[in-house]
DNA sequence: GTCTATAGGCAGATAGAC
DNA sequence: GTCTATCTGCCTATAGAC
């Protein structure tokens, strides 16, 4: 398994994506254009075409590759943390690794634009949170179970907040440009899952 | 106080925003054009050009006139809700309304694409968000005091989470099109504050 | 695979009549 | 205040040479 569809071939491809993808986190999909990535790379748009079809293929293939390159790190998690808190917190992990590297979450731009995308984009896009979703009400299970997470209703519905309160959180991060808004909104959004709180522990 | 700036002279203007405002909170500020907004009003776009100089400058407005209105509601807020616990309930709310009139925060549509926005714009946007950060932190500090509220850490880190999880779960909300999401994510994150959780009462 | 050249459309914006 | 007419520039996309 994690065999990549796509050897290193020709790599022109690749490249196309590294620069879209930058491009659309920062800008939006609206935000930037095929000039823009051929600016940028020194090619023709005439190039950018022969590669993608359209804007809405390059699209397309720029969820799917994010979406499974985001997939492989919640694997490697997994494979990296037993615990069910230290894996919640490699999960907001990611998050500030893109923060830190003056980056987004794709989807989260993308989600703010949903309206305007290519059908195959929007069912990417509801793709990736819906994978994000499941990955976490497995970890909240888990941590239930070792006792070591809490949270009153579904483990969906908390799973939902993680992910609402992370995108939110870097989104609202971005117009003042600073990372620490994002991690310490992280932190409070996790303290509050964690059973054993460093806090008040005002004994009801 | 609270008196208008501009009485209702031709109300032209404000058609103009209100159609624009929609728009901007579907397709984002790149993502519709004079033409959308002249189309649905029947008019043309040489006469938008009376109202507004420039795309730019009714970006401003439309940032300034939803600013002021939500100013507005919190004011009605911290007058029908002395309690502290209510009054977040009531801000929660603010945003439901939003998505149940099937809208999205205009300010988190524009800070996913706050790069692209030219400067005056940039400014109203965060300008949205420091307003509500002050009312929110007032809220949970009163809350504090009252014995309502509980919260690890700074009021602002506080302040700053709720926004972020509140305007997170509209953007995640959003591909879905399901209230139901908001309104989950919103109780989770609130439940997190309030210092009588109905939950389980787990003494430990 | 990359180029030149170009099509056809839409963007924001302006001049000037009414 | 609203219109017609028009400009310039950028957009996605294609044809066809190399």
């Amino acid at each position: 398994m994690a065999r990549r569809p796509k050897g290193p071939v020709s790599d022109t491809r690749g490249r196309i994506l590294d620069v879209a993808e930058g491009l659309a986190q920062h800008r939006g999909f609206n935000g930037f254009s095929y000039a823009d990535i051929a600016g940028e790379m020194g090619i023709t748009t005439a190039s950018l075409h022969y590669h993608f079809a359209g804007k809405a293929e390059l699209g397309r293939s720029l969820i799917e590759r994010y979406a499974e390159r985001f997939a492989q790190k919640l694997e490697e998690i997994d494979a990296t943390s037993p615990d069910a808190r230290a894996r919640l917190e490699a999960y907001a992990g990611l998050y500030a690794a893109l923060l830190e590297q003056g980056r987004f979450c794709l989807c989260g731009v993308l989600a703010a634009e949903y309206e305007t995308l290519p059908k195959p984009m929007r069912d990417a896009v509801t793709g990736f949170f819906d994978k994000n979703e499941v990955w976490l009400i497995q970890v909240l299970e888990l941590g239930k179970a070792q006792g070591a997470l809490q949270f009153s209703g579904a483990a969906a519905d908390a799973a939902r907040m993680i992910v609402a309160g992370l995108e939110g959180a870097m989104l609202v991060a971005r117009p003042y440009g600073e990372v620490a808004r994002f991690k310490a909104a992280a932190v409070q959004l996790l303290a509050g899952l964690a059973r054993t709180v460093p806090a008040q522990p005002q004994a009801g």
